[in-house]
Formats: structure tokens, sequence, C-alpha cells
DNA sequence: GGCATTTAATTGTCTGGCAATTGTTTTTCC
DNA sequence: GGAAAAACAATTGCCAGACAATTAAATGCC
């Protein structure tokens, strides 16, 4: 085995464990009660406050929600895609920080990733999904806009090219890429140049997907890419700054 | 704001949301030491049982680990690419299966995400990558191995595709999508025939990052999705059926 | 039958306590 | 003086018991 858990993990995370490979294996399905915590109390031989702690864990995970009163509980909770993606944006947001990551790094993979949707989103995407790319344009083209408005912005365009490929498993898994790029991204600043040429980029694609022109959309986000890299090489000597400074101290 | 979560959530929930808010905006870095959990209760103004809840909440997050004895308690961990890729596979799972995704859906998803690695891998993929591919396709060739363990050996090669692009970030968004698949691909029963034509599709598949041609993995990488998504046929049916069995129950 | 009240089950929170762990400090002994 | 042993202190892990808050069901009343 890879982790014998036994003797040296807490009883509240073996219990966690237990009721969650429970889940994952099916044996428990959505909306399913637990058994009351005085019940697993017992089952599990432990104090009640040992299974709440396990239960907040799993509450934690998004593996089950708690409802008071009679005939309340904990139940299986079904994971939405929604919860999914914003644990996943938590996740993704939190790796690129703590680790450090060059930002080449995450703009290559962001990059790699979009470029998988787009055949899929010019093959596919309707009216609404235009409209909500030629919104997003027209919010970055007003001139009074924060930086962080700007990048927001920004995010939500290519959220919304992943969404027009029409397939939640691919919007779900892209959303940590994307999304985690925007605390790195907001230190750049945006001068009225820029912005104008990423506003050109992003309704050149707009059109190239209106289009249903896969190859051009290709094209414009390799260009994007080049573009957004070059922006950000200043973070990279920042970053190195930052690190210097704190071994500093 | 979007959830206001005064005086509805766990007072655990409220306070596990403030220190991961900190941990998040960078307040509190990696390896920082919170307070014991006596202060962090009279900071709180709370008991010592709800902080203990808290702190779960965000040990099952991965955001802290504890330590016991003098000098110990709870510090700010470093979300490692480990920690970060097994979560993400736990999620992915439970969200292909709770929801009942379609298996032409998670198929289209990951073939897609695979391909936006093939250019990165087919440029930078190294003996030690190639290595890898070659033994996973020796494992699958052997005929004594159970459907689950050739599968297995299937996620295994594909997981390598992705990590020979080179790019943590890259291999960590797709770890979800790749071996989230498995459950799926689990339920395929693999003839004779078929995992020849499997092993003869990888084989390729690794000749072609050899040669660093891209574009002849991209075109093998499109046969192996046809192919994969026709032996997954069956289960659409049977997913439907399952449903149907669940609801006259 | 419909409405108000009571009841029972369950989670949320608090208090207080003891055991286990572990780095530090002090003591003991050679 | 130095090394081993013992005591100490801070901290988490776990437990028992209590009470408050909530909520659906059961009951009673008209």
């Amino acid at each position: 085995m890879k982790s014998d858990m036994t003797k040296k993990t807490d009883l509240s995370a073996r219990i966690a464990k237990s009721i969650s490979d429970s889940i994952l294996a099916g044996d428990l399905l959505a909306d399913d009660r637990l058994p009351s915590e005085a019940e697993l109390a017992e089952d599990f031989d432990v104090s009640r406050s040992t299974v709440r702690e396990a239960l907040k864990r799993l509450a934690a995970q998004s593996l089950i929600r708690t409802e008071r009163g009679a005939f309340g509980g904990a139940f299986v909770r079904q994971l939405s895609y929604d919860d999914a993606r914003r644990q996943n944006i938590t996740m993704s947001t939190l790796l690129l920080t703590m680790n450090e990551v060059r930002f080449d790094v995450a703009c290559e993979a962001r990059f790699a990733l979009e470029r998988a949707c787009l055949p899929l989103s010019a093959a596919r995407c309707g009216p609404k999904d235009l409209a909500r790319l030629r919104k997003e344009i027209g919010r970055q083209a007003s001139p009074d806009l924060s930086d962080e408005a700007f990048c927001a912005s920004d995010v939500a365009f290519h959220r919304a090219i992943v969404d027009s490929a029409g397939n939640p498993i691919l919007s779900y898994q892209l959303s940590g890429a994307v999304e985690a790029m925007q605390p790195l991204m907001n230190m750049i600043t945006y001068t009225a140049r820029s912005r104008a040429r990423i506003v050109a980029l992003h309704t050149d694609l707009a059109d190239a997907l209106e289009r249903r022109d896969a190859a051009a959309a290709d094209a414009i986000l390799t260009v994007l890419q080049t573009y957004t890299l070059q922006l950000g090489e200043g973070l990279l000597a920042h970053r190195a700054q930052m690190r210097a400074e704190r071994s500093a101290t």
C-alpha cells in the first residue's frame, strides 16, 4: 500500500477517508443520508467531536452537506460543475502562487489548453457565445477601466471561448488554467497601446470563430500568446527579485 | 458580495474561510505558523472545538499541516504538485461519476486536452520520456493482463505523454482529465484484437514523438480517439439503462 | 379539515479535562 | 566539564457531557 494510515494519521482523517472511499466507490450515492453523528461515533468507536471533525473535512471537499433538525443530518452531495470549478480555481491559484511558477510556464500551459478548445469552439459556438465574447470586447474598449477590471474582463473573454466549446468537462478542466492566471496578469500595467492591440486581437478571434475558421483562430491565438508573453516579460525579473529580497531577510 | 456568510453558515466555516483568505491573499506564507488553537479560539471568540473544526477543514484542502508537541501547531502548507494532482483527480472522478457524464463527452475533453500537449511533447520529449512510453507499451502487449491492468497502463501511457511536454502546470491541469477516465474505461472489455490495435497506435504515437513529428502524432491521436469512442459506444446505452433502473426503484 | 402546539431527532457550540508528543531546560552523575 | 537522564512546558489529539438552535413530524384543538 502507498500509505498505511493506521496509527499515524488523525482519527478524524482516517474516518473521513473511510467515508470518502465509500462515496468514491459508489457505495453512497448522491443525497444518501449518512448515519447521525452519534451513530457514526458508535460505529467508529470514537467521540462525537472526532466524528464532527471528520465530517467537516468532507464538507470542506464538497463531498457532503449537513442539515439541522429532526431528519436532518449529513447527506452525500452531488458535486456540481460550479463547486468543482470553484475548487479547481482555488487550487490552481494556490499552486501558481505558492510555487512561484514562472509567468512563461503558466502562460504556455494556459494557451496550449485554450488552443485545444478552438476547433470545438469554432464548430459549435452559437449566437449567445458570440454575444458574450463581443460584450467583453466592448467592455475592454472603454477607456475608463482600471488595469484590474481590464484583466478581469480578459479572463472572462477567454472563459467564454472555452465555454463556447460546449463541453462542460472541458470548461471545468480549463477553469483553473484560465482563471488562476488572473493574479499573475494583474501585475501587468496595460498601456492604452497594449489595450488597443489586445482588443484588436480579441475582435479578430471572435470574428474567426464566427466564420467557423479554426485555423485562423489558432493563428490569432498564437499571436496573442506571444504578445502576452512579451507584456509579462518583466514579471520574471520581478519574481526573481522578490525571491532575492526574501532570502536576504 | 456574492455570499454574506454572516450568521447563516457554520462558525467553523467562517473561520476557515477567514484563514484561507489570508493564505490566498499572501498574508500568510508557506511554513508560517498559525496561532495555537487556544489563541485562535480567543481571537475569534469561539471555543477550541470550533477552531479545531475550522482547522480540519483547512487541512482537508491541504492548506495547512499540523504538528504536535511544544513549538508544534498549524503551519501553512506549501501546496505541492502531487497534492494538487491528487485532489484534482479525486474531484474530476467525482464530477464524472456523480453527474453521469456521457462517455463521448468525457472522451472528447480528454483527447482535446491531450492534443494540446502534443506539439510541446514532440518538441521536448527526451530519452527518459520515450523509455517510459515504451515501457507501458511493453506492458500492454503482455497477454496475461487483466482488463483493469491494461486500462491502468493505458492511463499511465497517456500521463507519460502529458508529462513529456515538460510543463508541470500542464501536467497538473491534465491529470484530472486523463486519470478520471479510468473508471469509465474500466467498464470496457478489451478483446485481444482491440488490445493489439491500441498497442499499435501507441507504438505509432511514440514513434512519431521520437521523430518530433507533431502532425503525425496528432493524426494518430485522432484515430485513437475515434477507436476509443467506438469501444466505449456501449457505455452510453449502459448508463441510460442504469438510470432507468434506478428511477424505477 | 386546518391551524397551533408539542415532541423528538439532529446538528451547532461550549466547557473542562486528560493523554500523547516533542523541543527545551534542568538536573544528575561520572 | 560533559554527557546522559529527567523534568518541564507548550501544543495538538481525543473524550465526556451539557445545552442551544433548528426542523420535520406528531398531536391536539377548533
